[in-house]
DNA sequence: GCAAATTAATGATTTATTCAAG
DNA sequence: CTTGAATAAATCATTAATTTGC
């Protein structure tokens, strides 16, 4: 896959760029980029794209940076997610990834009453509603598509207030438990 | 004797719930935010209500965000630039320190085409843009003030605009050397 | 010293996510 | 639920640094 020879940025142009970039530049949008390009073209031969993707890619290694050395800072952590991961979240059955260049989703499927401070919600249509203490039910309220039946009132999963290590089993939760497929594992900053 | 202070996420917890999010986490059900906050508790004091509304406001304020972005964005890069011009691209000390290769110079002229995270830019023809999708070539040709219709491909961003013509380039490179006091210092928040 | 060989940086492309409009 | 738009992540590919054997 020949291409052209790339761009090379010369020391001008460079110093022009980590300029804008420290001062807080990150996605140029392209009414910028030209701008940007005419008054470096100034300095040597340069195309929009070459600033689109130096931005591009200078942001992108920034971040890769700091992620590095947070994940170091961070190795319990890090191995504390993969046993999270390993011995809680994921779902046996979706262990195997099919999709070929490590695609994954979060299964939306399943359902769970969740309480938190009077606040229900019921996943199984992906609304919620607010739920009153001491009343048996106030409001419905649904996000999606209309499906809440609020008189079903199924609060089979209470939890809070406590010691949180202090995990009341889900075992009795009568759904299917909610998992996820496999989480990355790197570290997201900012 | 009061209202119980607030939860104030530790360093540690705060990062493993981003790194939940950026793994796709959105909406956690009750055994799974209990499960977080178990391992969680490791870090600090935290409850599971701290976490369902985590979730809940960095979504909320994620879609905020994301929308602010974009309605102002045109607007901010406007005042980059003015800013660019008037004290930034134009470096005495740049000149004095020229590139001892041979870089040339190539002014860019005419109405500008161009396409991110597509393929190409084309600067010279003023009227025509093509972009690569796998192995097919596609073309199409730009309306009538620089605005085109991006006819179909999955992922391809296309923008343009017309000629530069706003930039009062100067060779004469006599303005006072700048740093970047006045530039903003945050202008994205992704 | 000096190239060939190897590795590190980084420009350029492709693929995946995300939000939200239709 | 599907799709467009924007962008982040991952990857490919080439140039620059550097190491290495002579």
């Amino acid at each position: 896959m020949s291409r052209a020879t790339r761009w090379c940025p010369t020391p001008e142009q460079l110093i022009i760029l980590q300029e804008l970039y420290r001062g807080g530049l990150r996605t140029p949008k392209a009414p910028l980029i030209q701008k940007i390009t005419a008054h470096l073209s100034l300095y040597g031969k340069i195309q929009g794209k070459n600033v689109f993707y130096w931005f591009q890619n200078h942001k992108a290694r920034d971040r890769q940076k700091l992620r590095k050395i947070l994940s170091k800072q961070l190795l319990f952590e890090q191995q504390e997610m993969n046993y999270i991961q390993t011995n809680h979240l994921v779902n046996p059955h979706l262990h195997s990834n099919p999709h070929p260049s490590g695609y994954h989703h979060q299964p939306q499927h399943g359902s769970a009453t969740f309480i938190c401070q009077g606040m229900t919600e019921d996943t199984s249509t992906g609304g919620y509603y607010v739920w009153k203490m001491g009343d048996d039910l106030l409001k419905g309220y649904e996000a999606e598509n209309g499906l809440m039946t609020t008189s079903s009132c199924r609060h089979d999963c209470v939890m809070m207030e406590g010691p949180p290590s202090a995990i009341p089993s889900s075992s009795s939760n009568n759904r299917p438990l909610q998992t996820l497929d496999l989480f990355p594992t790197r570290t997201q900053l900012l």
